[in-house]
RNA sequence: GCCCCCGUAGCUCAAUGGAUAGAGCGCCUGACUUCGAAUCAGUAGGUUCGGUGUUCGAAUCACCGCGGGGGCGCCA
């Protein structure tokens, strides 16, 4: 916000730094000063200085030096326009706002800018998230939805901080899985279809459980069961062998239900607004696949130890790593089919050429971290110049209280039960809260309280941590939730209606409430926030951000009057209340919540 | 054996190498005749797993341990 003038002062203090002798850094960082009270921006950059003169070989205490090279800067140089004085603390250099321009300043820039309030200067690399992988033929879970969420936020964080931005989904539509399913489709289903397009995708889960219970041996298991299970093996193995030779029936029943996954999926994200650009299926993959394999083999990559054994590439050895770190990676089975390594490096390809993307992350959990490298290390052999701007965004699982979901085995919570819940439960509330709201305008509230509530429990826990799913705090409204920040965006709003309309511009020049000046001062460091959580893959900082946000925004309206003083402090408390209203929308907005007029 | 992630208040979690480590939940106390109480104000709660280093400065970086989780040639 007040870029310009601190970088002039910066280069002031460069210059007197090195007329007093202490060689500065080669930057010089401003931070907002942690305390209350005085407000501006402060630097350390005297005890850089002091330490760099010391290490020349000056006999220089750092601490007594740094302070006195401070108490020097702040008496010899002048405060920049919009300051109003500078100062030394202990060893730090301290430059303190003028509050009146500070406000204004802050205030008219984001009124100005409006929904682009914070967005950053457009960059030139274009950036490709690829997530919402799941496989087809099961069913979208709770796991799904903090990939989706987590995968949409980072997409909306990194196109607002200004890179074209490029949205990927990577459906896993065959495989063993899958064609589980099918085979217990066609041996216990046939011709069966549920109604409905969530019925009839949780279907499929459940046809898939019943049949891996039945191909998975049970101990104990009499020799007849063991004869039937393997059976079924063969059955499901034939069925595989069909499907790859390209059996039209097979290719049909398969394509049928992969739609029906299909329905389900982009049901789901169009309810939670994720605008998938390029969908890459898995089964398509294959063939270009095998292609990139036969160019590792001639370009003496990977090797070729078939019939006898599969295709590899051994990334220790060709990196010259004495510990194993990379290992041995299979590119290609014995038998010439292709694996998941195999189609990542395809499309990965894909990304780079067809989709000309600089920069590719993947939203993927973290058990495939290994996978990854190796992934990446190839496709690093292969001269990629994009391969070392692939990053695996890796996150942890959320587990049920009694331990993982496991499709398998069936027992998974299903993301509609939960948001359906969600959804009860803020009527409740609403019926309980705000009694006078319309009956027409409730779902559509619900909707945006308890999507919003469950998308914020996903998106506040770093992506490292592994999340346990208990349904009460999974949808608490109160607290550090999105409700909490929501209902900040309803009390600006309904200020805002009963003022009517809002002045075109206002000064600040009486004496600001400390309350007003922490708001502002939270407003002032959206357009950096939104920066650091790009640049750091982290929606979890955005999160933090918005709370933090709503949390002095509560804090005023609790006791600062807006409506009720008189001019011109009034018109100045109205242009703050819409800033704080666009600042709130603008961080919900890139963590996938709604912000709602009124709850 | 090797590699990756994690360890912070009773619980769940934050904290670009920077000043006094912060929130929520839970506990306790207070505030609705008020711009919407899904709110606010206040109390209590800490050897940041341990150790040794690097640094003017370490929850943060390095190394060694301890504890938990994950992964390691034809699953995805």
């Amino acid at each position: 916000m007040f870029d310009s003038e601190l970088n002039g002062l910066s280069t002031q203090i460069r210059e007197r730094l090195a007329a007093l002798g202490a060689p500065p850094p080669a930057r010089i960082d401003w931070a907002p000063v942690p305390f209350g009270g005085t407000w501006g921006f402060g630097t350390a950059v005297c005890f850089q200085a002091a330490a760099a003169e010391a290490r020349s070989g000056q006999p220089v205490r750092i601490p007594e030096r740094a302070a006195e090279l401070a108490a020097d800067l702040a008496s010899r140089l002048q405060p920049p326009h919009g300051f109003t004085r500078l100062h030394a603390d202990k060893a730090y250099l301290n430059a303190t706002v003028d509050p009146g321009i500070f406000a204004a300043r802050v205030i008219d820039a984001c009124l100005s800018s409006g929904p682009d309030f914070g967005r950053g200067a457009r960059r030139d690399e274009r950036v490709m998230v690829e997530y919402a992988q799941p496989n087809t033929h099961h069913s979208f879970h709770i796991g799904h939805a903090r990939n989706a969420l987590l995968g949409e936020s980072l997409a909306r964080l990194v196109e607002f901080a200004g890179f074209p931005t490029v949205r990927a989904s990577y459906p896993g539509d065959i495989g063993l899985g899958v064609i589980t399913c099918l085979w217990g489709y066609q041996r216990f289903h046939a011709g069966e279809e549920p109604q409905g397009v969530h019925a009839r995708g949780q279907w499929l889960l459940k046809v898939y459980a019943e049949a891996n219970a039945l191909l998975t041996a049970r101990p104990g298991e009499t020799a007849e069961e063991t004869a039937t299970r393997e059976a079924y093996d063969a059955e499901r193995r034939e069925l595989y062998r069909r499907w790859d030779a390209g059996d039209p029936d097979v290719r049909d029943l398969w394509l049928r239900t992969r739609q029906w996954s299909l329905d389900e999926l982009n049901d789901i994200l169009s309810l939670l607004s994720i605008p998938i650009d390029v969908y890459f299926f898995e089964s398509e993959a294959d063939e270009p696949a095998k292609a990139i394999v036969q160019d590792l083999i001639d370009r003496g990559i990977a090797e070729d130890e078939r019939p006898a054994g599969p295709v590899i590439v051994r990334i220790d050895e060709k990196l010259g790593l004495k510990k194993e770190k990379f290992r041995t990676a299979v590119v290609l089975r014995s038998d010439g089919t292709t694996l998941y390594l195999t189609k990542d490096l395809a499309l990965a390809k894909q990304k780079f050429e067809q989709f000309h993307a600089d920069r590719s992350i993947y939203v993927v959990d973290f058990r495939q971290s290994l996978h990854f490298q190796q992934a990446f290390k190839i496709l690093e052999l292969m001269g990629f110049p994009q391969a070392p701007k692939c990053f695996h965004l890796a996150y942890g699982y959320v587990t049920l209280p009694e331990g993982a979901m496991s499709a398998r085995k069936g027992n998974v919570v299903l993301f509609m039960d939960v948001l359906l819940e969600a959804e009860r439960r803020v009527l409740d509330v609403i019926a309980e809260k705000t009694p006078d709201l319309p009956q027409e305008q409730r779902a559509a509230v619900a909707r945006q309280v308890g999507l919003g509530a469950l998308t914020y429990g996903l998106l506040s826990v770093d992506n490292t941590r592994d999340i346990v799913f208990d349904m009460d705090s999974a949808l608490s409204f109160d607290g550090q939730t999105a409700p909490y920040i929501q209902n900040a965006h309803v009390r600006a709003t309904s200020i805002l209606r009963k003022a009517g309309s809002l002045p075109a511009s206002a000064g600040f020049t009486y004496a600001l409430d400390r309350l007003e000046l922490e708001l502002i001062d939270w407003i002032s460091r959206f357009p950096t926030a939104v920066q650091q959580a790009a640049a750091e893959y982290k929606p979890l900082h955005m999160a933090a951000y918005a709370y933090e946000l709503a949390r002095a925004f509560h804090a005023f309206y609790h006791a600062v009057p807006v409506l009720q003083v008189e001019e011109p402090v009034r018109a100045s408390r109205l242009r703050l209340v819409a800033a704080a209203r666009q600042t709130l929308a603008n961080a919900l907005r890139l963590l996938d919540i709604a912000a709602p007029d009124v709850m």
